[in-house]
DNA sequence: TCTGGGGTCCTAGGACCC
DNA sequence: TCTGGGGTCCTAGGACCC
């Protein structure tokens, strides 16, 4: 493609400068519940108030802060950084673990309250969401009379403080939600978003992590300003399709991707996945293979929960020294089934680890999703339906008495000892373990098994 | 400071086909 | 013998987000 030819451009799903097909001014609001972990956790322990908690671990754990309060946040902590350095940084900090149940409670909460105002939400994770209000303004008002009544709903039903950010696209919604942070409500009237954007840094693009921004630092970009300044040609010769999206992000479009979808957009997942950490290394087959089988198992329950059948199985694998390794393998027919996602795992982990070599990690992903099977012979067949009945017969075991009450015989022998000395939480009667959090909450939450 | 877990999207190379 | 290009699928790795 030549690098002037603009027409070639993505931005046919949304015309720049916020204007729709029809020609109206787009209307986008980003809602960000603040500090949402730590504000779910004081809701159950009132004593939380106003102190600096963590959430995600103990302070001598391995692990990362999911979230901090802004008590925390003052001595530098934040999330994403190891909880003993956060333990370091913040000795007197309270240490909260997580509790997902609570927030996917919560986060349909807020999807609730979201759409008494609005037809089109889309949660983008467990505590923010994309609202498209272009044309109500006859119903709700002007767009800041709008939030602020929002904002007070929000509260009002949840008991929790949210931000909101108002512009022509997602990009200036997202953006201005976060400046409004706090508990604020931030309105980038049409016309203005160059202008807005210009004096932040341009790590405050969604999309620009640290690579990004040094990438950018050593050109002498320092603010989107910088950015906008450049010719769209040279952004791309550097940085390809995303530096073409870069430019019109700079300003203010939603150029490119996710962003262009219409708010609300039902979007089907692309990959299901668990994995999990050792609180220590170990370089122990049974051990291993162990783990394998249970993350086979939680992947295969969610799969079948979907009603999605996968053709592509993957491991994942990180040593000591944090090299990590992913070796995937693509099935003729795609499957639910643990026993046949396991046996390619496990085949995967036989060829690929390096005997007695350290695992930091181990993880089990599934992706290209169809929603049926081809049809195979007749024995084989009736082979997988019993084997379909028994495994749903166990999925309603483990809703009933918790994920340890089941196991299948092939998982049993090293499972049984990994559980009881390193994860003694997960035995009957102990509730759910850290290591079967399940995120499905960061996915937009499912009306149908709410109401 | 010693680095979680669940995702999405992009790139790049090789195989294979037309 | 030299010389193609395009398209699609698969795999591995990496940036990024919450």
């Amino acid at each position: 493609m030549a690098a002037a030819d603009h027409s070639a451009l993505p931005q046919s799903a949304v015309p720049p400068s916020g204007l729709t097909r029809t020609g109206f001014v787009r209307t986008i609001f980003h809602v960000d519940m603040d500090a949402f972990f730590v504000s779910v956790e004081e809701l159950y322990d009132p004593s939380l108030k106003g102190k600096a908690v963590v959430v995600g671990g103990q302070r001598d754990e391995r692990g990362v802060v999911s979230a901090a309060s802004y008590e925390a946040r003052k001595f530098g902590v934040h999330s994403a950084m190891p909880l003993r350095t956060a333990a370091k940084m913040c000795a007197h900090a309270i240490f909260v673990n997580g509790h997902p149940e609570r927030y996917r409670e919560f986060s349909e909460k807020v999807y609730k309250v979201l759409g008494t105002f609005s037809p089109q939400v889309e949660m983008a994770s467990i505590d923010e969401a994309y609202l498209d209000m272009t044309g109500t303004e006859r119903l709700h008002g002007p767009p800041l009379k709008c939030a602020h009544a929002l904002h007070e709903r929000m509260k009002a039903e949840t008991r929790l403080n949210c931000s909101v950010g108002i512009g022509t696209s997602r990009l200036i919604a997202k953006v201005s939600s976060a400046q409004a942070k706090p508990n604020g409500v931030l309105y980038i009237v049409p016309g203005q978003e160059a202008k807005f954007l210009a004096p932040l840094d341009v790590r405050e693009i969604p999309g620009v992590g640290k690579v990004m921004e040094s990438h950018l630092h050593a050109l002498g970009i320092k603010k989107v300003g910088d950015l906008a300044r450049l010719e769209e040609s040279e952004l791309e010769d550097r940085f390809g399709k995303w530096g073409l999206a870069l430019a019109g992000k700079s300003r203010g479009q939603d150029a490119g991707g996710w962003f262009d979808n219409e708010v609300g957009a039902d979007l089907d997942a692309k990959s299901i996945s668990h994995e999990h950490t050792y609180n220590e290394d170990t370089a122990d087959v049974n051990q291993l293979e162990a783990t394998l089988m249970r993350l086979s198992e939680m992947v295969c329950r969610r799969l079948r929960e979907a009603n999605f059948y996968a053709r592509t199985v993957q491991l994942k694998l990180r040593y000591k020294d944090f090299t990590t390794i992913t070796r995937a393998h693509t099935l003729t027919s795609p499957t639910q089934l643990d026993t046949e996602i396991f046996e390619q795992i496990r085949m995967l982990f036989r060829k690929n680890w390096k005997k007695g070599m350290q695992v930091r990690l181990l993880g089990v992903q599934t992706s290209h999703f169809a929603e049926q099977p081809e049809q195979i012979n007749l024995l084989e067949s009736t082979r997988q339906q019993r084997w379909k009945d028994a495994l749903a017969a166990a999925d309603k075991l483990r809703d009933k008495y918790g994920e340890s009450s089941v196991k299948l015989a092939a998982g049993m022998r090293g499972t049984f000892r990994e559980r009881t000395h390193e994860n003694p939480a997960s035995l009957p009667g102990k509730g759910k373990s850290k290591a079967e959090w399940d995120k499905t909450g960061s996915a937009k939450p499912d009306s149908s098994k709410s109401g």
